[in-house]
DNA sequence: CCTCAATTGTTAGTGACTAACATTAGAGTT
DNA sequence: AACTCTAATGTTAGTCACTAACAATTGAGG
């Protein structure tokens, strides 16, 4: 672990702890500099944005294997919808609930919609990557991952309000919504 | 026209012409209040934010009518992206060259992605009634309306940078991709 | 011990956006 | 024409995320 790591994980530790005692809104990033024993100027060097520090990047650069997997003749939306399908099947419970906890937060804070896809940026280049290797234009590619990934993010934040919903079960109803399933 | 409307229009004049000729990001909203006569906090009164001077919802609500005129047993995908494409079908040709001009200039500018969804906030609620109207889950109504308007701020962006693409054909290829057509 | 590059600090600033309160314009009423 | 009352605007002073330029420091390898 270089130093470089070690002030991240320090900036991500105070950002997490402060966004949960005080809230996203009211915590301002010369606070947590200041918490994580550096100065305001490196936390934006090590995280882009303020929403960088609460979403950075959940999604797993995994989906694209998981897509170069699928049929190639499969239509461009279903062959991305059932590639997240496989690779969110592997989620263990600690990462849900971490992940629960940070969409939440999210909810909370005002101005942070689209946040998640705007934090998704490389799964999405990934996902359209994988699509051009199976022939498909880049203008579908890109719309279809972008479909995907947006529609995703809004089953994502309904399903962390919920309380007693299992995030397999919020994001299969969704996929099958994306995929074209006949759910009335 | 009354004074309301009218600063209204002054406003949004000064910023397209401003953004027009020194570009979105070297424009400030202190510019643009000077030359459309009027102080920086009426801007704001008028418009939300500064990209909003850009993007004043160029999407239409009656889109949710067309949802409601689809079979309502369609899927919901389906239904909305069947709407959309009923919707823009009559779109004269003064509007589109002025909608290629804007969107020119949100892919011009930096920090604008997904500057189009955030600002059809309007016409995905819109959707989402006339999805629920058909007795659609709202978890559903909100995945499937979130999803068609995000894939299809892509291909518009992608329309108004190519040249020789006509709108219709654009829209058309992008909604049977999220319809689920098979366009490899 | 020295060097050099990576990492961080300092300072000063920009620009979007907001709050609180004073001021004006303008349509309708008498 | 004077009067009123509300919508609309102005003023001021501020907050906060984020950036640029340059100086200082750390730490690993020679």
């Amino acid at each position: 672990m270089d130093r470089w790591s070690r002030t991240h994980e320090a900036l991500s530790q105070a950002a997490l702890s402060l966004f949960a005692e005080r809230g996203y809104d009211a915590t301002g990033t010369a606070q947590i500099a200041e918490r994580a024993g550096v100065s305001e100027m490196t936390l934006f060097r090590h995280f882009s944005s303020k929403e960088a520090l609460l979403l950075a990047d959940p999604f797993d650069p995994l989906i694209a294997d998981a897509v170069r997997a699928r049929p190639v003749n499969e239509q461009p939306m279903r062959a991305v919808v059932e590639a997240v399908r496989e690779a969110w099947a592997g989620l263990d419970a600690e990462s849900t609930a971490a992940l629960r906890v940070r969409l939440r937060m999210v909810a909370a804070a005002s101005g942070l919609g689209g946040a998640i896809e705007r934090n998704s940026e490389e799964t999405i280049t990934a996902l359209i990557g994988a699509l051009a290797d199976r022939g498909v234009a880049t203008v579908t590619a890109r719309v279809a991952a972008k479909a995907v990934i947006s529609g995703l993010g809004v089953a994502l934040l309904d399903w962390a309000l919920s309380e007693n919903d299992c995030l397999g079960d919020a994001l299969g109803r969704a996929l099958d919504v994306l995929g074209g399933a006949d759910n009335a």
